[in-house]
DNA sequence: GCGGTTTGATTAATCGTTTAATCAGGCATA
DNA sequence: TATGCCTGATTAAACGATTAATCAAACCGC
């Protein structure tokens, strides 16, 4: 009934080759004290056996399984690709697996999906919290990716700094009235990239922002965000706190028979997937995922090394704080003072 | 230096008890032969010693970690985080944890990563393979999710009878000169939605197909798709093969000042984040990933619990094609027989 | 009251790896 | 030559769970 693993493990070399397990373990692992020419002799019988360690078995003597645990408690985020990649890149670099975790966007089952990768004895675990939830460490050592303004954070974009980018680009191209299009107020990055906005301004410039899920609540989902009302007021720019809805931004101000960026500019942030394929394609503001993921895995590494005793820790990194690069396209031009209004009649 | 496992593990059950190891294991699984109020004592002193089995000794005994890989070749396609979701939540509630592995898009390490799971010990896997890839069978049972026509699929949505859904519908609308846009001719998905189309559509009816892959090869990543040309050879609707190619011309149409659905029809394939959002929201077609997530999983565990020895199988499923559902939004619309010339002349 | 079954528990082996402890020689030094 | 050290290997004890085999006692029918 119980299924032998199917391939060659330390005991078969060393039988094979007349030698203690011990001595293969120690070959392999070049640890204890073998002679030089035994190593090679293990090694290279060991690779034509096509022998594979037992991740249980180490796992069960060393009391570390190899395995991080990635929680990402929003995924309908369209981020999460590129978070995801990035930190399996890195945490495979580090000889690590992932193991993924997602509450599906509820905040109750946060904790449960935590439990769950303690129980199947990950290591550490880098999680990406859902807004305005606070990580009390778990039973592991724990890497925080949300924001540098966020107590307990370990590493993450200066979210902050590419609203600023984004704010000076839209000056010097003479904006003075601008639109920050957010989606939930509650959430650390949107109010820190919208901070960054508003303190990149310069002083004769003037912002006011929207909420789309606030206005939702009133209008319902996917309900208009009355932009051309916007233009009409003077907004030339309209910076959206994610690509997702500088998206929902061009499309309606689009429909509206507003042209971008002739009427008006349009930015975002994140540089998704179909940013640089819409059209105009996207200015927007790029985070370094695998450089910050792999300060988070690198760090996670090193606290799980030093811990001999297994206990649960924020991990903190040296550098904390990922500058963003703004990526210039064609949705955002030169402020223009008059806006057609023509087209504004048939709305 | 090694470090304990901090919680208590069945031998400190069992002494705390004054029972024997393998006891204490019977009343926890519910296997051997317990009295039933010894194993009430058993489980009422674990639970309130927060005992959580061991994932390492279990695994070496019985030659199962309880883990189940995830291959997705294709991270940028996104799909992914749907797909992903499913899977880990079909799998966590089969009690399995769902390690990922991405090969970058990269075809050659495909197999590596494949490799890098059967490693750790995976006891079996699901792959969404890359394009044009076909799927050897690894160390371990393997689930496909492909497409219902490619050999060795275990279950796919009905892409065919998806493209048919949104032929039928522009049928339906009356539209008669129909674009498919896709991005690569060598995905078997794409080929099975553009194929489904095709079958779909009525005799009168024509239909021509756009590449965008090979199309970018002479004219550059992110080109225009001279989609206004086309609108005036007489094209009335434009089928992208999923909702991002849906996106690029829904996009590039409107900044031409044609407008949609008033002049022309634009439909997708998805459903994306993004689709319901847009403006205006995309008419597209969906698939029931929860359910085909659901199949590969259990199909998968069933293989797994019947093959007591650990081999490679092409595990496969009763149900092996989903139906697609449509989603009729606000891109699709009647057939305008002569669509606006007046903007044309500005392209 | 005696062989035989059933019940409820224990014993002990096993999975594959790591690693501290031990040991047998060889070699140098006193 | 006896002592000590170094080298290169072996021995054996873990890690924590599962499970086949065993065992003691109770219980049954005859």
């Amino acid at each position: 009934m119980a299924s032998p693993r199917p391939g060659p493990n330390l005991s078969k070399i060393a039988t094979s080759l007349g030698v203690s397990v011990a001595t293969v373990s120690n070959a392999l692992s070049g640890k204890g004290r073998v002679s030089g020419q035994l190593v090679e002799r293990i090694r290279e019988h060991a690779a034509e056996l096509g022998y594979v360690p037992s991740q249980a078995g180490r796992a069960l003597r060393t009391g570390r399984s190899g395995v991080l645990g990635l929680v990402l408690p929003d995924i309908a985020n369209p981020l999460f690709p590129k978070i995801a990649q990035a930190i399996e890149f890195a945490a495979s670099a580090a000889g690590y697996g992932v193991l993924i975790a997602d509450s599906r966007g509820d905040v109750a089952t946060q904790t449960e999906a935590i439990n769950r990768l303690v129980e199947r004895g990950v290591d550490g675990m880098v999680i990406i919290p859902r807004r305005a939830t606070r990580i009390s460490s778990a039973a592991c050592p724990v890497a925080v990716i949300d924001t540098p303004s966020t107590p307990g954070n370990t590493v993450a974009a200066d979210h902050w700094q590419g609203g600023r980018e984004i704010a000076e680009h839209l000056a010097g191209l003479g904006h003075r009235r601008i639109l920050i299009i957010g989606n939930n107020q509650e959430s650390n990055v949107q109010n820190d990239r919208a901070g960054g906005i508003r303190s990149g301004m310069r002083p004769d410039m003037h912002s006011e922002t929207l909420w789309i899920e606030k206005l939702e609540q009133d209008a319902g989902s996917g309900c208009p965000l009355g932009l051309a009302e916007k233009v009409r007021q003077g907004f030339t720019a309209f910076a959206a706190l994610s690509d997702l809805q500088a998206l929902r931004a061009l499309t309606e101000l689009q429909q509206a028979g507003i042209t971008v960026p002739a009427d008006v500019s349009v930015t975002g942030f994140d540089d998704l997937i179909w940013s640089p394929v819409v059209t105009p394609p996207l200015t927007t503001v790029r985070m370094d995922m695998d450089r910050i993921a792999g300060i988070a895995v690198s760090a996670l590494a090193d606290t799980i090394r030093r811990n001999s005793i297994r206990e649960g820790v924020l991990v903190t990194a040296e550098i904390e704080r990922v500058a963003m690069q703004l990526i210039v396209r064609q949705s955002s031009g030169p402020a223009n003072p008059a806006p057609k209004t023509s087209e504004m009649e048939n709305m």
